[in-house]
DNA sequence: ACATACTATTTAGCGTTGCTAAGTAGCTGT
DNA sequence: ACAGCTACTTAGCAACGCTAAATAGTATGT
């Protein structure tokens, strides 16, 4: 099967981003990684695509990112953890229920027997 | 339930007007009334929407469009109609399956338990 | 010292495409 | 005359995912 990208992902990249939160607290890098992999090959986003989508749910407080500092700390460049907000999670929950709706209705038109 | 627009539609449209003239040639018109019936009330597109999709589908000849004449005539104003294409109708196909792989890879993500 | 490679983030600019909003036009009913 | 429905057209907009390149820290190899 070929890589889902473009504009058939539009609209489903933040939920896709929360819900890969909502299974723990991550930086950017590692949730292009952790998408990746449940992408199962199908998926691959590059930088460009995901920290904008980053600064955009941190922008309408749906996660909060914080430098790695402290305790945390390792060696390499410096990296922003993000986690879900309360908002974030209850807007997940939203979006879940909206993309059963999306696929049903969609699904039902597009899979229509002939 | 809130209605499906915008980006969310994105990179589907082709596909859902596809399948709907794959239930029988229509006019553009008709292909709105008959996406918004099928859409049970959660589809509400209109003709900016929805005529450009025709444009485009002419232009990639995966669906034929000829002005209504002579017998299947009728008053008011011209009507376009449109069917399926050899292409369009392997086109549809292929969506179908992209459709399948698509909804089970951004699924298993977006409504990954928590 | 220099190159390569991997991790990690940033950002300018682009192209697709669905939406807004308005217009044209023919027909029917009041 | 006017409203309202069918039917099509189109200019311009805006969101957003993608391309591509830059910056920077660490590790490894020559």
């Amino acid at each position: 099967m070929d890589k889902i990208s473009g504009n058939a992902l539009r609209g489903h990249l933040d939920a896709m981003v929360l819900a890969t939160l909502a299974q723990g607290e991550g930086h950017g890098f590692e949730i292009m990684q952790r998408l990746g992999s449940a992408g199962r090959g199908a998926l691959e986003l590059k930088e460009g695509t995901l920290y904008p989508v980053l600064y955009r749910l941190e922008a309408a407080k749906l996660i909060v990112g914080k430098w790695e500092t402290g305790a945390t700390e390792r060696r390499g460049p410096r990296r922003r953890i993000y986690k879900l907000a309360r908002n974030g999670r209850r807007d997940l929950k939203r979006r879940q229920e909206q993309w059963r709706h999306f696929t049903q209705i969609i699904g039902g038109i597009v899979e229509a027997p002939a």
